[in-house]
DNA sequence: GCGATATATTTGACATCTAAAGTATCTCGC
DNA sequence: GCGAGATACTTTAGATGTCAAATATATCGC
């Protein structure tokens, strides 16, 4: 998490519409855009992350990996737990580690692959989790609460776009360099 | 940064329109777009952290930091670095230390308030950061490259929209349990 | 089967982050 | 001026994050 914050524009350009002018409004729109989405994305998350600190005396991570666990009653290995949480390897095990000695998860092995196990939410972890989706899901339906229904779907459908195509240039870019 | 992943919604719920399912779908959304944010979010801010890393061998919060004081030639004390940056006093310390140590900073003492200083970008800072910017654009705008320039526009909006809607929800929650 | 290579996870060193307590300085009321 | 409280910053302990190296096990070609 973090502001991400850039130079401003050039001080004012006179109102012309040639195409290296549009161009240029673009560039500048990109980078304005990422703050923006960084600055958003940052504060949402200060909230629910000091609400979780407050009321449950967890963080986020801990609940992101418990979520994802949730809707696998069959457990996740570590390695599909790094992808989806979009994070390192070894970030996920001090996680697990952690909610381990608090009975909240287990690790399962595989009887199929002596490398690997399975993470699994214990029942006092599932238990737990229950009730902080639910207030989870309340914090953050106030905090959208009094937005217009249709700019919400229109964002939504935006992100959705946005996570797509740079999930593209980034394939793109790891082919040129490989 | 984290994925935050929450519960899927409940298995298919019969067409209808009335209000309460109007509603149900209303608080989806809310929690589909938080994710979506989030997930776009740490997506390409891991893109920008690579590459920091990977050409310049620094990171994004010494960036971050450098870009604040890049527009503000006179110096930021710390109090306004950490309310820009979003983070807590106690990191702000931290990363200007870092910073100070490689030369890219200088505390300046502040006559008139001898608790504060202003935080300053040295010479060799100004420097190192307008390459490091020039660059960090270009990644921006080739990571956004082909996405329509009309949203954009409209995600610039809309999150704009949002930013603002969640401040004033914060400040809201703030007078009411004060 | 055996060795080369790939995969799954952990470990270690270090950079961010937070919350809370500590230190120094200012400001205000008297 | 002087003491009470506010303000600016640092410090501390601990959680989260990275990268790179280490460990253990699979898998594949032969």
């Amino acid at each position: 998490m973090a502001a991400s914050a850039i130079r401003r524009s050039k001080p004012s350009e006179p109102p012309s519409s040639d195409s290296e002018t549009r161009v240029r409004d673009d560039h500048h729109d990109s980078l304005r855009l990422w703050l923006r989405l960084m600055s958003c994305s940052t504060l949402i998350e200060n909230h629910i992350r000091q609400r979780l600190q407050g009321e449950f005396s967890t963080t986020l991570p801990r609940f992101d990996l418990m979520a994802q666990l949730e809707r696998c009653p069959e457990g996740l290995k570590m390695g599909e737990l790094s992808k989806r949480l979009m994070v390192t390897g070894g970030n996920v095990t001090g996680i697990t580690d952690l909610l381990e000695e608090e009975g909240l998860v287990a690790r399962v092995i595989d009887s199929r692959d002596r490398r690997a196990f399975r993470v699994k939410l214990t029942p006092s972890g599932q238990r737990l989790f229950k009730k902080m989706a639910a207030e989870h899901e309340r914090w953050i339906i106030d905090l959208f609460a009094g937005l217009p229904a249709k700019g919400k779907q229109q964002l939504g459908l935006l992100l959705h776009d946005l996570k797509c195509h740079v999930n593209r240039q980034e394939r793109l870019r790891a082919e040129n360099s490989a």
